[in-house]
DNA sequence: ATAAAAAAGTTGCACTTGCAACTGATTTAC
DNA sequence: GTAAATCAGTTGCAAGTGCAACTTTTTTAT
């Protein structure tokens, strides 16, 4: 993945977070990260560690919105993540940095160098992570779990063009992904797998329809 | 809306165009606009005219994405249109400026004061498309019609904090936006009515319940 | 090595939804 | 000013989906 400090000695990082006046806060394993900054206008990066923005609902129930590893951006400016729906909670000691949004927008820093590079880094960080918002909601239009699954298939076939897909993370968090319930769409795949549109054997999906 | 050329004046606009290389196209109402670039990393901007863009199903039924303004940005790198799904038709005359992503994302222009300018509004632009993105991705999660309507209903509500929301495009285009079926939708929204949570007048929603 | 937790997989059932097919009301076009 | 097109609103019905409640398998933790 991406990071927002490619091209960036670690002298040049640390007078761009001089420059930019950001904050660092350090988190235990299982902290909530930012629970008193629920003011909008910051960017944030994950220096260190790991950490999950996650959505408890009412009874209880724990959904996975995003995984944050090291270098990962987000924020209210970036991501959309509303910190009064959602909890972001360390998963590993974690170090954030906390950048205000004002004060990256701010020209006045644009004619150092290394604040360019951080600035076209960010540029293409978010401009990736719009796509992929797109992506999921292409697929989330779609009113039936079966067409969910067969755009979501598409979508994966066309970044390797292999017919092998590799899921890097679980069937339940794919049902999550299409939002729609985790029995349900193990039936719909049940059905796909009847009808010799695919197989599934664990984390991997063949598909076995002729237009590759 | 905001433009991408706000703090710039007409002399900074051209020479911008000069420095990053654009091609203006101009379309006469109903065309097709860049039905040739089907390669990715453009960024496109509505000069003057009006634009849809469009999703023209096997069945021959017709969905407007999104509508394109003057000044409107638009691109696969920045709103994760994908032309082999969608077409942008021309409403009225129309002006399209194409800019090359990757000479716009090159370090080297940014000892340019116009550029950097352009380069921020460019930035809030995407971020606030990316925000609106989110917001529709939070209710397209909602798997009960009741709730996507509750949740659009909340969102527009925090927006004015008025108890009165009112709709600048149809019924129809709400389901569309919903991803509902609108016959559905309609059925929902009158139990709502019934149960006295809604009120529903023309594009006017008013809502009844008791946390404002 | 074993217990605990999470994920995979299945099924019955009630309810929601999409779909088709209407009628009537508004808007748009020329 | 009238025709055509779009939108609003409704309903029956079949199909799809969510939900709850399970069992089995796999992964994770200590």
């Amino acid at each position: 993945m991406r990071s927002p400090f490619d091209g960036l000695t670690d002298f040049q990082k640390n007078k761009l977070f001089i420059l930019l006046g950001t904050h660092i806060y350090p988190y235990k394993k299982n902290q909530e990260i930012l629970p008193t900054i629920k003011y909008d206008n910051i960017i944030a990066i994950v220096l260190d560690g790991l950490a999950e923005i996650v959505n408890i609902e009412y009874n209880g129930n724990e959904t996975i919105k995003e995984k944050l590893e090291k270098n990962s951006v987000f924020g209210t400016n970036i991501s959309g993540t509303n910190y009064e729906d959602y909890q972001i909670i360390a998963k590993k000691d974690t170090t954030i940095l906390v950048i205000d949004y004002d004060k990256l927008i701010n020209p006045n820093n644009l004619n150092h160098n290394y604040f360019n590079i951080f600035y076209n880094n960010l540029f293409d960080i978010i401009n990736v992570k719009f796509k992929e918002a797109n992506e999921r909601i292409r697929i989330l239009e779609k009113k039936q779990i079966r067409d969910k699954l067969l755009d979501f298939f598409e979508i994966e076939h066309k970044k390797t063009r292999q017919k092998n897909i590799y899921l890097d993370f679980s069937l339940k968090n794919l049902a999550d992904y299409l939002a729609v319930d985790r029995s349900a769409m193990f039936r719909e795949l049940k059905h796909l797998k009847e009808e010799k549109f695919i197989e599934v054997n664990g984390r991997k999906i063949t598909l076995l329809y002729k237009n590759l």
